[in-house]
DNA sequence: TAGGCCATCTGGTCCT
DNA sequence: AGGACCAGATGGCCTA
């Protein structure tokens, strides 16, 4: 069996046409069990070049070519490797749906607003009532200086959620990022299940 | 069909 | 010199 074959099995292609299993996760998941495949493959191994003309470095023979042709060898293992920093992170961001794959942004938006949550709540729950870490270079989303951040910030304001009791269902907030279509997580100061293994 | 997301290739730059 | 990192370009797949 050829190693395009190998790589791009028949039952993950077919996943790929069943809708909700994107070909992003069965490409993925499809180089993550079998390595990189070897091959100077394009996307989920139908073309040969990913990016569009053919390779100019792709010459074998010449020492230019080999380079060439270790350099995108490089660069592919690096992104693999990005990849699975990305999936890691994934696995222990809370309650993502099981179906549900974040997006690289959105992944990395949730795991900035997340670790804010997390502050606040060693913050709220410090019985001295001092921070629990240095706000000094601790950044709440308000000392964020990026206007990027003002919009995903997961409370619309820290007295939102704040100490107020207020909490209910209507305090669930986005922590995915600057929409709020997919994934809320319970407030941190709501109490629930989920909230235990918050603190 | 357009837009979003992604993997890959590629050349440039910086570092060791 | 060679490797790591980066950003632009390109084309495939999926969803609205």
């Amino acid at each position: 069996m050829s190693p395009k074959a190998r790589c791009a099995s028949s039952e993950l292609q077919d996943a790929v046409r069943l809708g909700r299993f994107s070909a992003r996760n069965a490409a993925s998941e499809a180089e993550d069990a079998s390595g990189n495949c070897g091959q100077p493959a394009g996307r989920h191994h139908v073309t040969a070049v990913g990016g569009g003309e053919a390779p100019r470095g792709d010459q074998r023979a010449d020492p230019r070519g080999r380079r060439r042709m270790k350099a995108n060898d490089r660069e592919r293992h690096r992104m693999h490797n990005l990849n699975s920093a990305l999936d890691a992170l994934r696995s222990i961001l809370p309650a993502l749906p099981e179906d549900a794959k974040l997006t690289k942004i959105e992944t990395l938006r949730f795991a900035r607003n997340y670790i804010w949550a997390l502050t606040e709540t060693l913050r709220m729950h410090d019985p001295l009532g001092h921070a629990a870490a240095d706000p000094s270079h601790l950044s709440s989303p308000a000392s964020v200086s990026s206007g990027e951040w003002d919009s995903v910030s997961p409370y619309g304001s820290s007295a939102d959620c704040g100490h107020t009791n207020s909490c209910n269902e209507a305090s669930w907030k986005t922590l995915r990022g600057e929409d709020s279509e997919a994934f809320c997580f319970r407030s941190i100061c709501s109490g629930n299940a989920r909230n235990s293994w918050y603190l």
